[in-house]
DNA sequence: GTCCAGGATTCAG
DNA sequence: CTGAATCATGGA
């Protein structure tokens, strides 16, 4: 049955964001489905869910495609629209802590989004050595190869076992790369196991990690952001090349390894550490963290070849 | 043409 | 065990 969009509705967010905030949180590197409609809106699929956003006059406003009670409700929870991680970000030592605390100005009300689980696993499985703009070209094209038809022109992302039984032809036309047998590999480990997310979500913390870290394709890096964005665990600090550039020059930690910068991050920032992590990613992608005088010049890159 | 991208894996030492 | 090379693709 073809349903269409129900009318728009206030979202009643705890703290309401503004217009840039929104941008950075859907668009900004955590998911790769949301797009600018052409009233300067979001539209956006997380799981089966087909959602629009935009800022109104009262606040942020949502629609759905099918039933508006069970759509708004998967969104306000997507959105954190009840505000634990308000609470959380008001305990992190931003008052100790200068850097962070120009953070949180620049991105006020920026939440990490509450994904499902497969979707951050496809997204981040994507995302090795790629740039936001293209993660999302090939998140849209496995959506719309391989994923189920949700309306509209709007898909999901494949489920594993469509995954796993996709021909080479099919992933090729994705734009894949080398990550192509990446999500293949994932794919039909998970196909074989209908209860992964379930089972996954049962685990504390390092156990998750481990187990998503046993997955083709998963490394330290992609399996903290899936803690993070696909389950909840707001404790995971992933370290990317932009927070290795925002530790090394704000915080005076150049040259430090991946795994300390993940432990510095983690105890520094503590239990909402990758909260924290979001926006100082945020502010250094948008070239706004304070940079060190003492570790400024580095024109050691240039001196070799 | 060169360099790099929200890295992971494999290989050499 | 650590460090380097390799991986496929596109944009700057």
């Amino acid at each position: 049955m073809a349903v269409g969009w129900s009318d728009w509705y206030p979202l009643g967010l705890a703290q309401e964001v503004p217009a840039a905030t929104l941008a950075e949180q859907l668009d900004g590197g955590q998911a790769f489905r949301w797009r600018r409609d052409e009233a300067g809106g979001w539209q956006g699929v997380f799981g089966a869910t087909v959602a629009a956003v935009r800022v109104g006059d009262a606040g942020l406003e949502g629609r759905v495609r099918g039933p508006a009670d069970v759509g708004l409700a998967a969104l306000r929870a997507y959105l954190d629209a009840d505000g634990a991680q308000g609470r959380l970000v008001a305990d992190l030592p931003w008052r100790s802590d200068p850097v962070l605390a120009g953070a949180l100005q620049l991105h006020p009300g920026l939440r990490i989004l509450r994904q499902p689980p497969r979707d951050a696993l496809i997204g981040f499985l994507c995302s090795s050595n790629k740039r936001i703009l293209q993660i999302r070209e090939m998140v849209a094209r496995l959506a719309t190869e391989l994923g189920a038809e949700l309306g509209a022109g709007f898909h999901a992302l494949p489920e594993w076992s469509a995954l796993a039984a996709a021909d080479d032809a099919t992933l090729k036309r994705c734009a894949l790369g080398y990550r192509a047998a990446f999500l293949r590999g994932t794919a039909r480990q998970l196909a074989a196991r209908p209860d992964w997310a379930e089972a996954f979500a049962a685990l504390p913390t390092p156990a998750l990690l481990t187990e998503l870290r046993a997955l083709p394709g998963v490394g330290p890096k992609v399996a903290a952001c899936v803690a993070l964005f696909g389950f909840g665990r707001l404790e995971s600090f992933p370290v990317d090349t932009w927070v290795v550039q925002a530790l090394g020059e704000a915080y005076g930690l150049r040259g430090w390894p991946a795994d300390r910068l993940e432990s510095f991050g983690r105890i520094h920032f503590g239990p909402a550490a990758g909260l924290a992590q979001q926006f100082l990613f945020a502010a250094a992608r948008a070239g706004q963290l304070p940079v060190t005088p003492a570790t400024r010049p580095t024109p050691r890159a240039r001196a070799r070849r």
